[in-house]
DNA sequence: TCTCAAGTGAGAGCTGCTATCGTTTAGCTA
DNA sequence: TAGCTAAACGATAGCAGCTCTCACTTGAGA
C-alpha cells in the first residue's frame, strides 16, 4: 500500500484550506481579500439566492470593488468553485503504484477523494452540492473540470503504460469512471447515503457492468 | 432482433431534419424562421468564429430582430446545437426488449446513434464538433443535454427491471456508458478513425475495464 | 369580411465581463 | 529611514447576452 498524502498531495490540499504559513503582509491581504470575497458571496447567496447575488452585491459586502472581485476570480461561478480538488486527486494518481492496472489506480484515487469529502469537507461538499444542482452555470463550470481532469488523468495513465497521451481505450476508461463518481456526487438521489458506500457500489458496476439486470443485485 | 426505426423514431427523426408536411401557413413560415436564423448562424460563424459573432448580425442576416432571434431560441447556443437526438435516441431505447439486460440495450442505443452520425448526419456533426470543442458555453449545453439524458434513460431502464426510479446502480451504469460516448464523440484524438469502430471499441473497454493495462489490448 | 390570437419589432434596462488609466500601497535598497 | 519600483486597487466606460413591455402586423377561423 502507498497510502498517505505526503509533499505534493499536502501542498495541493492547503490550497483548498487556504493556509497562510510564511508569507509577505502582502500575499496575505490577498488571502485574506479572496477570503472575503467567497465569505461574502457564499452569506449573500444563502440569502437569496445565487441568481439574485450580483456581483456589486457581492463586491460591496467583502470591501473590495467589482473589477477587484473579477481580478481575483475570472468569472462569478470561479467564486464558489475552485478546481483545487483537481490538483488535490491528481497528485495522488501520481503517487500510485506504476505497475498498477489503470482501474485499480483510478479505484484507489476515488476512494481517497471521496473519503475527503466525507470527512472534513463534507460541509463544504453539501453546500457546493446544492449549488451544483439548481445553478446550471457552476454545473457547467463542474463539466469543464471534469474534462480537464480526464485528459490530464488520461495522459498520466497513458505515460505509466507506454501507451500514446491519446490512447482512446484509456481515455474512454476515465471517461466513463468520471461519469460513474459524477452520477454518486451530484446525480440525483433521494436517500443520503454514505459517500463512501455508494462510491463502492459504483466501483462494482464499473467492474461488473454486466451484472446488472441479472438476479443476484438487489442493493 | 428488433432494429428498424419505426413510428416514434421516425416522429423524432423529422424534427432534426424539419420536414414540413400538411402544416398552416403560420407553421410553414414559423419553420422557415427558424431555419433562417440557424442558416444565418451557421455562415457568419463560420465567416468569423463564434464569440465574434453577435445576435444583432445573425438576426439582420436572418432578416428578423434580434427579440425575434430570443422567441426562438433561448440563448446563443441553442442556435447551433439542438437536442432533437435526445428524443431521437430515447424512442430508441424504449423499443429495445424489455428483458433486455440494461447494458446490452445501452449497447444497441449507442451503435444506432453513432452510426446516423456517421451516416447522413456526418457533415452536421463535423461542424458542431469544431463548435462544442472549441466553444465552453456550447460544450456545457451538451452537458446539460447529457444530464437529462442520464436521467431519463436511468428512468426508462428502472422501470424495466422493476427498480425504483433513482436507483444508484443503474445510474452510475448509464452515467458511465454516457462518459465513455462523450469521449468517442467528442473527446481529444488526432486519428479521424471512423466513429462505430470507435464506438466498439469503447464498448470493449466498458464490458472489460480490467483488461486495459494487460499485455492483450494493444489496439 | 370581421375578429381574435399568434407572431413580430422596437426600445429600455439589467447583469456579467473586459479594458484602460490614474492612484495607492507593499517590498526592497541605500 | 527615505525613496524607488512594481503590484494591487478603484473608477469609469463600454460591449454583448438576455428579459420585459407594449404597440403593431398578419394569419386562421367564423
Amino acid at each position: 500500500m502507498n497510502q498517505g498524502p505526503s509533499a505534493a498531495a499536502d501542498a495541493a490540499m492547503s490550497a483548498i484550506t487556504g493556509a497562510e504559513d510564511g508569507l509577505g503582509l502582502r500575499e496575505r491581504k490577498k488571502l485574506r481579500t479572496r477570503q472575503a470575497i467567497r465569505a461574502a458571496a457564499r452569506r449573500l447567496i444563502d440569502e437569496r439566492g445565487y441568481d439574485s447575488t450580483t456581483i456589486e452585491q457581492i463586491a460591496a459586502a467583502a470591501e473590495v470593488s467589482p473589477s477587484t472581485v473579477f481580478r481575483y476570480f475570472p468569472s462569478k461561478e470561479h467564486i464558489v468553485l475552485t478546481d483545487d480538488y483537481a490538483n488535490f486527486t491528481m497528485a495522488f494518481l501520481r503517487e500510485r503504484l506504476a505497475d498498477e492496472p489503470p482501474l485499480t489506480a483510478l479505484r484507489g484515487v476515488l476512494t481517497e477523494m471521496v473519503r475527503g469529502f466525507a470527512g472534513d469537507l463534507s460541509e463544504d461538499y453539501r453546500w457546493r452540492r446544492q449549488l451544483v444542482r439548481r445553478v446550471p452555470a457552476v454545473r457547467a463550470l463542474v463539466g469543464e473540470s471534469q474534462d480537464r481532469w480526464i485528459d490530464t488523468a488520461s495522459e498520466v495513465l497513458a505515460e505509466r503504460a507506454g501507451l500514446p497521451a491519446d490512447n482512446l481505450e484509456l481515455r474512454v476508461l476515465v471517461g466513463a469512471v468520471t461519469g460513474a463518481l459524477h452520477q454518486v456526487l451530484w446525480g440525483d438521489r433521494s436517500e443520503d447515503t454514505d459517500l463512501v458506500a455508494m462510491i463502492e457500489r459504483a466501483l462494482v458496476v464499473l467492474e461488473h457492468p454486466d451484472s446488472l439486470g441479472s438476479p443476484d443485485t438487489t442493493g
